[in-house]
DNA sequence: CATGAATGAGTGTTCATTCAT
DNA sequence: CATGAATGAACACTCATTCAT
């Protein structure tokens, strides 16, 4: 009748049950394809291969689920690095090219279209989001900018806003189209000559002439 | 006994009732507002001052309120001009004003967030109002710059993708976090710094030099 | 401003109107194709070719129409005939032939069907159509046998027992298996057939022998 | 205070969970009440005592809850037997009583009221209902009937049609008055009665003289 | 009288959430 | 802790009925 319980260390408190991983990873693809409103608790339950209960085990509510979700796309944000040993044109490029890919391929733009859509409903998930991800990545570019016209090698005034403009640049006629399903992911080819374009516009304006 | 009512048809079949507009005004509102799942009809109806059946007297089922909202959305998109006696850098400047004025200005952004939020799942609805909306901007300036190019004026290789380089360059550090939540609309000033910059690069790059 | 009526005739009032006669009509049809709960007033109105409003200045509601339908159906209960000329074996003959290719046809079983189905809910409905309808066309033959008995050719103790049982046998292998859609419609043969056996049945019992 | 539960097991997917089978129930007394139309899934959750949303749980659909019942309906049919010891009469008289008896008894003729009313718009139910319960019930006898003959007891040409011819003749008066509601459940003594002068008319035609 | 626009109670169905096991 | 049966509020949608014209 006694029941000693050894096993305190798999309680649902630990962060990263495998449970509970589990479970996020089922409810990230089915918030993702569905959207917050779309997705159902017991198609998450589905995808996570875990009840329907369970799911209240590790968050409170359906909510709370999407917000451990996004919280967590937050993390993994992909991070983007720039090498100084290259020049400032392929470090560009090379950015670009990695960014649109990324968010060009079929299932990229999910987290963006998701949270973008619920930002106005959940404004903190949407800022959240938009800081850690968006304007993370821009804050990456916008370091190595900096890092580049204290060197001397670009003139630009406000660097925060020069990324900001690259980062869209790259975009142009491409990531648009493809999340509204008016086009196909982008190819390669069309990718790089796009940013390409962008690179050379950046460098004609902010680039050191000499 | 002589009736004068030039409006003698109050059919629903009329393409503008009242009740017709009554109905649109209600749930575009509540759509750009909720997304298409998080609308309800009966807030519609509660939005439209009509009751529930009545929606349904004048549109099939939810999907085609929702597809006619968007439809209208599309049809009324502001037309942006271009003065041929300005110079080019005034024109752009004043197209990039406008434009971020007008989707970043409380609300503005909300169609294009509703729309791109339902595209997966309505690829036509999603199309065609990036084809309507979107690219027909865009085309407008894209049409501008070539006239421009047949000028002289300006020396571009693939015009659609020089407008919507313009097009993106304006929105820098504006509208994501605006429409993320991630701050309030900008202000004139900010709109006008950023507009001012994005024309800069944009001629420094594309513009005849001499 | 004085306006003299003079067309007091064609009030709704009157039992016979055209408008009267037309819903009747669209509603006989819609009742006995879906049942009373599956048919709605909106295609009656469209069957009937009238406004759905214009239903209910004849009818108070849907159940007041429909009870003038199966009202109606009671009216117009074929009344069969037996020729006292020619011998009882043909009078039968004619009789169960003509009853069966009647209530076997298709939609000959649609108004016993759709009255069967609301007895338990109305019960005067039920009731009245089986007295008028069922009842009646039974009695009809009875009355026949009841001469033939008094002339001495039939040796019948209870008339409207016997009637009844020829009725039904009548009806052996044809009438079920069509009312619940396990067969077609059967061929004049098969009733000629079942007819005549039912008959051939009757008489070895209550023919007077010699 | 104790309570006795040999039935650990509450799943749904068991074929005869006690949840399952007080749906069953309370639909069956609805659906026979009031028809599949007539019959509303709040009222049978009601009459069931479980919840609306239980319904669902268990059965698709209102369709699928009601091709249970009647499927459930159609495997109950009483089987009737035919003792070879006793005489024809006797075996025909027993079926005849015990047959009335059943579907003249109050909500005996429901199912069969019930299944008649949808048949058009679900011939699938009607054929099936049809197929096993009432040619079922015809069958039997029809096969009775056949081993009579092979034992020169009987002398009938098509049995399955003197079957049916004797199944019919036992109702007559007596069970299409019961289910129009025109009068009430008929009394042992009229069944009797009825079935004898059904027998009698039988065995005249079919009985082998001597 | 005839209309059909308008209504709102009601329908079948889904789903986030709870809880006994 | 994990389950999944059970719930009930909410949903999209229908329809008998009313009423201004």
């Amino acid at each position: 009748m006694i029941e000693v319980d050894q096993n305190t260390t798999h309680a649902p408190q630990d962060e990263d049950t495998s449970k509970r991983r589990q479970i996020l990873d089922g409810a990230r693809e089915v918030f993702m394809e569905l959207g917050f409103d779309g997705a159902s608790m017991g198609e998450i339950a589905r995808a996570a291969g875990v009840s329907k209960g369970t799911l209240y085990v590790y968050f409170t509510d359906k909510t709370a689920l999407f917000e451990a979700i996004v919280e967590e796309e937050t993390r993994t944000a992909v991070l983007f690095s720039f090498d100084p040993d290259r020049d400032i044109a392929t470090n560009l490029t090379g950015f670009g090219e990695a960014y649109i890919a990324l968010v060009c391929r079929p299932g990229g733009g999910s987290a963006i279209r998701t949270v973008m859509a619920i930002a106005e409903r959940m404004p903190d998930v949407g800022r959240r989001y938009y800081d850690r991800v968006l304007e993370g990545t821009i804050n990456c570019l916008t370091t190595y900018l900096r890092g580049r016209v204290e060197a001397g090698q670009l003139a630009i005034d406000d660097c925060q806003l020069a990324a900001s403009q690259f980062h869209l640049m790259c975009q142009a006629t491409l990531f648009l189209p493809f999340i509204f399903q008016a086009e196909p992911a982008p190819s390669p080819e069309r990718i790089s000559k796009v940013v390409a374009s962008a690179v050379r516009m950046f460098l004609a304006n902010y680039g050191v002439k000499g």
